[in-house]
DNA sequence: CCAAAGAATATTGAATTCATAATATTTTTT
DNA sequence: AAAAAATATTATGAATTCAATATTCTTTGG
């Protein structure tokens, strides 16, 4: 049962919006000409406005009255904020996912954790983060919970910016590796609680990664515009 | 530092549609009319189609292409899927608000708590629900963490229609009573973990509340036309 | 009388136009 | 020459207009 994709122009230019601040095309705390826009993508205002409303509800942009729109700057107590919700949502997954995750779906995440495992001996960050994600969205809809599916997503949309750094030390690495080895493990037990604590544990890592990798600006400078 | 509220009308129009929703004026499954609408309010179609391309993504209504808009039918499995997430919000708040609280705060939510206390021994239901929120609104406040506090707003607006059922039975209450108690001792003791935990239950009852209200339509019904 | 096809109507989607507020530029004054 | 005031320009907010799609009503054939 595949969810027919509603294609309404605004959700079109909203995405494409998206993908413009996601890969750093429109910069954090660059202000959003509507007319500049309106030109790129062929679109009039009125769509494009709408979408600029869609994204700012996300918390992609921010409205300003009269004063235009803007890319929100990802300071690190944002980040920060974002993944101790991440964390908790995971925590959720993992409980609700051991409540009703079928055999076949787990024998399924035994299999893309094998070829995780796989893409990290051979060094394959890329593949790695793929399956990597695989995995943490078949879990996420063994939770059967649509909604929570829908607030993550969004909040991985925020932060999408600073996530994946290729400058992943060894260290953390394999720290997350075996993290998944936990979690394989807590999941074939059908252990909630404990899949749920490793989850929210796993996620801290990462946000000590995305630290580490300075792709997030320093909060003194952000704080002065905002 | 309190926010600068911005009223651009695509906000306020927005608002009052929440209202309408909330208070039942707009029903469950009702088709929106976008004439009908701007006649009531007295904007043109521009301001409100933005308020209903918020309100969509928001998940208050839901949009059908060339169709038109229509309020979300809450149907037993959503709002049990929102509580999930609701609960797992309020637990992360716990936690984090007994990383960050300040004894002044504890003060004040202890002085809440006995007031609630108050009205609950004089059976005062609506006075017992305004501070009750207050006391969840300070811990979420005590979290630091706005994002939690505009996505537990969120969802918040989304079953609103359904909290605070008048039919609530005495042996709930009392149990949400003892909830309480339990809730002030663990945050006394700024136990992070225990807080987050009786938060997480505390909620749970809240929905079987819900259920027991009746209020929350079948979802055989619902189904069919979604 | 019922069903299907087609016309008429109403509603939504999107572009254009008008109004107003913010910003940039020029002019004036000290 | 610098600061302040006035004006011009630009961008945003909102209403209107035009186009595309859905819905309803009417007609026609069985």
């Amino acid at each position: 049962m595949t969810k027919i994709l509603q294609r309404n122009l605004y959700r079109e230019v909203a995405d494409r919006i998206g993908d413009l601040i996601e890969h750093g095309e429109l910069a954090p705390g660059e202000r959003i000409s509507e007319k500049q826009l309106c030109e790129k993508f062929g679109v009039s205002r009125t769509p494009l406005r709408e979408a600029l409303k869609v994204l700012a509800t996300e918390g992609l942009i921010e409205l300003l009255p009269n004063r235009g729109a803007r890319v929100v700057r990802l300071t690190f107590k944002k980040v920060k904020d974002t993944y101790d919700l991440m964390a908790a949502l995971e925590g959720l997954s993992g409980e609700l996912a051991c409540q009703y995750i079928s055999d076949a779906e787990i024998a399924d995440i035994r299999r893309l954790h094998e070829e995780m495992l796989t893409h990290y001996r051979n060094r394959e960050l890329m593949t790695y983060f793929e399956v990597n994600r695989q995995i943490h969205e078949s879990i996420l809809a063994a939770s059967r919970n649509d909604l929570l599916q829908e607030m993550y997503s969004n909040l991985s949309q925020r932060v999408k910016r600073v996530r994946y750094s290729k400058k992943m030390t060894q260290t953390f690495w394999s720290q997350a590796v075996q993290d998944h080895e936990n979690m394989m493990a807590a999941l074939e037990k059908r252990d909630g609680r404990l899949l749920g604590q490793i989850l929210r544990d796993h996620l801290c890592n990462k946000l000590e990664v995305a630290t580490l990798a300075g792709v997030i600006e320093d909060d003194r400078l952000s704080v002065a515009n905002s």
